[in-house]
DNA sequence: CGCTTGGTCAACCGAATGGTTGACAAGCAT
DNA sequence: ATGCTTGTCAACCATTCGGTTGACCAAGCG
């Protein structure tokens, strides 16, 4: 599971995850501050925190004892750009298929139009 | 694991099940064909599509005994959108920290309001 | 009819995941 | 030096996941 689109898309694929990533949208904060809404233990948080920062989606520095968590937003567009591709292309073949239908209002109910002779 | 977002990115996270999304973007295929190229068993498969189906990515229609799958793009629009608003809020966020940068010409070495005493 | 083709279901296995508790390091404050 | 705060690391547990094998169903075809 070395690929990085796998680690991103695996990373928001966790509620708790996501929900971390909104909040650190409005702003930097350290982990204490973000565990506090859910209830499970700090540690837990932790380990969510360790997996976006694999996925590169944040990124930890130090100040003090703190460690203010920051959201990274460029590692979106890798996500982004793969989902465009393949929507746009979907969404193409879809108009396509349309123009078909359209230029066949007759069509036969043996469709050779396949024809792939050997 | 209820929630259709979580469903999606988790279905996703996957590369095979990406390069099956890839290639049902140029068109429908059957369960054999989507196996082929992959050196896991077509039972294998089989359950990346169902997994992909639960996530509202692909649809399976029924005709004579093969069972053609389509890919559904329109779930894409509930990923685009998370991503977008969550990007686009710590774009801005970012933006405006460079005003306050531009704005703040001389900020001594000692933080502003977070008292640091020497 | 019987058989081959296309596909799913069920049970199982090893690895990864999300969670817990407990110990511990690093800073700051007494 | 002692202690409190903030956070991580390690070990463990239950569940999920990706994969396998084997049985099975549903259609077409000889």
């Amino acid at each position: 599971m070395a690929d990085p689109l796998s680690r991103v898309f695996s990373a928001l694929a966790d509620p708790t995850r996501r929900d971390i990533v909104a909040r650190l949208a409005v702003g930097d904060a350290t982990v204490n501050e973000l565990a506090a809404p859910y209830d499970v233990t700090v540690q837990a948080v932790s380990k969510h925190l360790k997996v976006l920062e694999e996925a590169g989606l944040v990124s930890r520095s130090r100040e003090a004892q703190r460690r203010p968590v920051h959201l990274e937003a460029e590692v979106f567009d890798l996500m982004t750009k793969w989902i465009e591709r393949y929507r746009r292309q979907a969404e193409e073949r879809y108009r396509r298929l349309d123009d078909v239908l359209r230029d066949m209002p007759d069509a036969g109910p043996t469709a050779p139009t396949e024809g792939n002779p050997p």
